[in-house]
DNA sequence: AGCTATTGTCATTCC
DNA sequence: ATGGAATGACAATAG
């Protein structure tokens, strides 16, 4: 079906190509059935839509921002820049020849001087080098030599690579090997950047490689050594081989879309235009025929002759070109986005980041405000909810006060109370009691402080989860390091390393138990000890593995080696390698002490019988041989350690399986407290903003009331109280306390 | 050499 | 009483 769909999408999308060069413009899509990938996916492949990273990193190849000097990417770079300028080039492209041998020699010069004077300058101190690329004052060049061109456009973005991967110059190895020490910081492997890692890789490409990524570095080469350069023009036209056959089957249409869909405009883009949204513009102008006519706000400096004849072939070719680069190059760099900043100094005000990445760079900022949000005691009762919000999770001293002061009918220990947490010096007025003191506790704000950092704002998992510990001290269960218990990332992080560790895939069917006993019976196989770790796990596993079948079905180990010998000629491919003896050795090794001793005591059954026959069988089997008494226990001696062994399987398995539903019970577990957790903050939000409310009227009533002499009462000697009868009277503060003490005595010997 | 994971085995208990 | 499942503990082995 999948192949169906390709030679159907790629028939068509080639047959647009054909209408599309002769001058007939096709969009592609909405002849595609909804059930195919969009041409992008087609094109980028089918992760490339879901890959933030690849994302990232295309944006900074594209800007020239991520570009390491030692990155991989340099002389793909180039390509990709070529490329991606040649789509720029599109409304200028017929350039007569002459002129374009003319800016070979002028760039040349400059060229030489940018590749012998590596200049460690950096990308990000220069946001505007891919403008510098658009510049008026650089001239046209874009049909010159690729190399020098885009040498010099890396060398304006800060990249001090040579400009072939195979001119590296000494100093160009040394910056690379230093840069390359503070990604290994990073964490970005060396392999990433190794250049003789890339060596071998140009070596390697030439056999082809199921690696996906090979297989598009290997595409790109191809490309890159399949760029024929027009003697005309001087621009590269990628040949036409069965190699490249798919990348020309996109219509221009398609193929702006997929630019639109590479190049992130966004509009909060804080980078320099890379690719100014008008590009796509004029590149949609120029696929529709309208030349460059329109196109005068956009590279026009460079444009070094708008003439009027448009070579509707050669664009293709260069825009097909620039796609196929954008498809090498997000599949190409999804493993290495996060690290090529071209200068690890200074980070780029845009430096692309994973959203996983993004969220730790915000929780370094909150964290670094947290230490402000204590002193925000006064913003936190003055209206500021933002503030407040923080300060109430943060806070637990605050947060006490402010739950002590909510079911109090006292309205002065309500409105005053916040008060004085600031100025308790000036209004002197005596703290009371908190009624609902035990509904948070300063243990639970600062579980929901820790919970609220850790789920919402990426914080560091390990951090999280050492803080955790405090509050799990008394679950009993000690959670793994690893997982932080209320992140979803960490739970999938989880079931990954059980993963790995050949947790997943076990499976309590019954038709594991069944070639358990398979196995069991062959007995111990240390070469295959990887897969029968898996395989009573998930015999599925390896049912396909010819070799391993055999690993499974097996129960010969009481026969002869020659026996042996035959089955394994033909069931094992090994045995073409080896000599007889070494089958026999090799056999000899395969069978369990109890297939030894059996064998040495002539037992005439299999180990398999022996062990999984049932009882009443297996006497009958032992009743029609007369069997010495040392045989006999023996074979009742393989029989039960037969037995025991696959209940042992089956208990590590019980086992494993309990510890998994109990982890997930207590990662739910988790999940549900910290949803509580929020629940109650965004409670206590409301709360206060309640409180907050009823403060203010306060304040209002009490500020309107006036005493015989037209006098304001003070609030230190005068508060609002609540009747019974649910009006409000002014009281004096003695009197009031005499009776919020009497009310606090009711509760507590209601209480008792 | 020491550590860890896996697997087999034994002893024991329980059904 | 017996077979066998379950399981803790230990040992062997490999990586």
């Amino acid at each position: 079906m999948l192949s169906l769909k390709k030679y159907f999408t790629e028939g068509l999308i080639q047959f647009t190509i054909l209408l599309s060069l002769i001058g007939v413009r096709l969009d592609v899509d909405t002849y595609l059935d909804l059930q195919l990938p969009p041409l992008r996916e087609i094109i980028l492949g089918p992760s490339s839509a879901y890959s933030p990273a690849q994302f990232h990193n295309l944006r900074n190849t594209l800007d020239g921002y991520g570009i390491h000097p030692k990155s991989v990417d340099l002389d793909y770079y180039f390509t990709t820049r070529r490329l991606l300028n040649q789509v720029r080039a599109l409304d200028r492209l017929q350039v007569p020849g002459t002129a374009v041998d003319t800016w070979l020699v002028h760039r040349e010069q400059e060229s030489s001087v940018s590749s012998t004077q590596p200049s460690p300058s950096i990308a990000l101190e220069n946001p505007s080098g891919l403008q510098d690329v658009l510049s008026p004052d650089l001239g046209p060049r874009e049909s010159g030599s690729l190399e020098q061109v885009y040498g010099e456009e890396l060398e304006a973005l800060g990249a001090v690579a040579p400009l072939t991967s195979g001119d590296l110059t000494k100093e160009d190895i040394d910056l690379i090997d230093i840069l390359w020490k503070q990604d290994i910081d990073l964490g970005a492997g060396r392999e990433i950047f190794n250049y003789s890692h890339r060596q071998k890789d140009s070596e390697v490409d030439k056999e082809p490689s199921d690696d996906t990524e090979s297989n598009w570095r290997d595409r790109e080469e191809i490309l890159d050594t399949s760029q024929l350069v027009d003697g005309e023009t001087g621009e590269s036209i990628p040949v036409q081989d069965s190699c490249l056959e798919d990348q020309t089957t996109l219509s221009l249409e398609e193929c702006l879309r997929l630019l639109e869909a590479t190049f992130p405009f966004g509009e909060n883009s804080e980078l320099p235009d890379a690719v100014s949204p008008n590009l796509i513009e004029d590149v949609h102008r120029t696929g529709m025929g309208l030349s460059s006519a329109a196109s005068d706000d956009f590279l026009s400096p460079l444009r070094p002759d708008p003439g009027p004849s448009l070579d509707l072939e050669q664009q293709w070719q260069d825009l097909m070109s620039v796609m196929e680069m954008q498809a090498v190059s997000v599949n190409r760099t999804a493993t290495d986005s996060l690290y090529n900043s071209t200068n690890g100094d200074l980070p780029p005000v845009n430096y692309s980041l994973s959203p996983s990445t993004a969220i730790h760079q915000n929780v370094s900022l909150h964290q670094a405000l947290l230490p402000s949000c204590t002193p925000a005691c006064s913003s936190f009762f003055s209206g500021d909810t933002t503030s407040s919000s923080a300060f109430l999770q943060l806070s637990p001293d605050s947060s006490t006060d402010l739950n002590s002061t909510l079911g109090s009918n006292n309205m002065t220990e309500v409105l005053f109370q916040p008060q004085m947490n600031n100025t308790v010096n000036e209004t002197s007025v005596p703290a009371l009691v908190d009624p609902l003191g035990g509904l948070l506790d300063e243990a639970m704000l600062d579980e929901i402080s820790l919970m609220e950092l850790a789920l919402e704002e990426g914080f560091s998992q390990v951090q999280a989860s050492q803080l955790e510990e405090e509050f799990d001290s008394d679950s009993g269960l000690s959670l793994d390091s690893d997982h932080s218990p209320v992140s979803p990332s960490s739970s999938e992080s989880s079931s990954c390393s059980f993963s790995e560790e050949g947790a997943v895939g076990y499976t309590s069917d019954s038709e594991t138990v069944d070639l358990e006993g398979a196995e069991g019976a062959v007995g111990y196989q240390p070469q295959f000890n990887k897969f029968c770790r898996m395989s009573y796990q998930n015999p599925l596993h390896f049912q396909y593995l010819p070799h391993l079948e055999y690993v499974g079905h097996n129960h010969t180990y009481n026969m002869a080696p020659e026996a042996l010998e035959n089955d394994l000629s033909h069931l094992a491919p090994i045995g073409k390698k080896t000599s007889k003896e070494k089958e026999a050795d090799f056999t000899d090794r395969q069978m369990s002490r109890d297939e030894h001793r059996a064998r040495a005591l002539k037992i005439p059954f299999t180990n398999e019988k022996i062990i999984n026959l049932p009882v009443e069988e297996f006497n009958e089997m032992l009743a029609k041989y007369q069997l010495s008494e040392t045989q006999l226990s023996l074979v009742r001696d393989i029989r039960r350690r037969g037995k025991n062994k696959m209940a042992a399987q089956n208990c590590r398995k019980r086992k494993l399986d309990t510890i998994l539903n109990l982890e997930q019970d207590v990662q739910e577990l988790q999940q549900d407290k910290t949803r509580l957790l929020k629940e109650k903050v965004e409670f206590l939000k409301s709360i206060q903003q309640m409180k907050q409310k009823v403060q203010n009227l306060y304040q209002e009533v009490f500020d309107c009331l006036r005493n015989e002499s037209g006098q304001p009462y003070s609030p230190n000697h005068y508060s609002l109280q609540y009747a019974s009868n649910g009006s409000i009277i002014l009281m004096p503060r003695t009197l009031a306390d005499q009776q919020g003490r009497r009310r606090d005595r009711k509760q507590k010997d209601r209480r008792k």
